[in-house]
DNA sequence: ACTGTTTTTGGTACAGCGTACGAAAAAGGG
DNA sequence: CCCTTTTTCGTACGCTGTACCAAAAACAGT
């Protein structure tokens, strides 16, 4: 058995360089050259590990959410999807690329599954149909991903597209964010308080119809 | 006055082919010379109109909002909130490319702006604090995202990726997941019901604090 | 030991990308 | 009529993903 020339790589060692890239220089910083000379491979070498480019980034986030163990069930929903969704932030927190692989597509790499079948089951003692929980899974993720870009934003932003903004709110056409923006106030809307929210308010009207 | 060689397009004629071109193509076929020639423009006048192509996406987003007129405010919270959102959703609709220029990031032109204030204004009655308001807006433009991206990915996810769910299903690894989906059902969610349950769940529950 | 067979390696090459640069063109002001 | 200002766009450069293919490295059978 195992005939042919031997291979000198992994996929595993070039997804893990292909995060190790673009966690610390960003997405666009992953070509193909780059990671190749990063585990020391040929530029074409690696398309024997991976079919192109775009595959490359899915399997990135793949790999990405098999770093995180997934905590145990409790049987009290809320716990446990709290729990869950923390680790969903966790994860985004340390890669922050993740949004933008994700938007607007839905991928089914087995950790992600993985993800999905916690969800499932943490959700279990809730009573709702199927095709319920799916959506609700769902939404979920949507919102730990709008958080942590809030989040992120909250930081950046302020030295960033910041002149956009306070040219709008010195135009008087924006009132009551003007009001907001000056109201100031520490955003301090800790992440467990408002995923609550989210999933009682949810999971709370799913369950009445 | 008006001195120097007069333009001969304009920044919104760019906009509106990089648009046009992301509709029926896809995000990726916008390049600058694919736009230059939709205009009849030479390649590098474009960034006479745009400093660069990611700053094109971005224009390319607000213009899109511009597109849709906001509904008026009643007064009614649930009622107003709903409708922004339904028009949100039909923005994501009608350019599917939203979701991936959006993704990670937190543009502030000037129509985005709009639904911003728009959202503040619908939510006034609610008597939130303004940074509740704000943090409360942005999750439920990340409900709508999750919502439209899950939409479509039931339409196409049958074709597309289908043979990677197949397998992990056959692989007994994801029972609830198997469970679900062979239990099937009609999605028939629809997103008046749950945008209402995100609404109101929300709301509520950051009213109570 | 030699000769296929099979697989991986990585150099070369190509089309297409964003865009820097600069000469030409087209307007108004003096 | 020329000077200044602004826009136009051809040329060019470095970088991208990746198709193609010869060379290399392993095993199987004789």
């Amino acid at each position: 058995m195992a005939r042919g020339r031997p291979p000198a790589f992994t996929r595993s060692q070039v997804v893990t360089a292909a995060i190790r890239v673009a966690d610390s220089e960003g997405l666009e910083a992953v070509t193909m050259r780059r990671i190749a000379s990063e585990i020391g491979a040929g530029a074409m070498s690696l398309y024997t590990y991976v079919p192109d480019r775009e595959h490359l980034a899915d399997l990135m986030v793949d790999a990405a959410a098999g770093e995180f163990a997934l905590p145990e069930i409790t049987g009290d929903w809320r716990a446990d999807l709290l729990a869950l969704l923390t680790v969903q932030r966790e994860l985004m927190r340390a890669h922050p690329w993740i949004p933008s692989v994700l938007a607007g597509r839905q991928l089914a790499g087995v950790n992600l599954l993985r993800f999905l079948e916690h969800g499932l089951r943490a959700l279990e003692p809730a009573g709702l149909p199927g095709v319920t929980r799916m959506t609700l899974l769902g939404l979920f993720t949507g919102f730990v991903t709008a958080y942590v870009t809030g989040e992120r934003a909250g930081r950046t932003d302020a030295r960033d597209g910041a002149e956009q903004i306070a040219a709008a709110v010195t135009s008087g056409q924006f009132p009551l964010l003007a009001a907001v923006l000056a109201e100031g106030g520490d955003p301090d809307l800790d992440f467990a308080r408002i995923a609550d929210w989210v999933i009682t308010g949810l999971v709370d009207r799913a369950a009445a119809g």
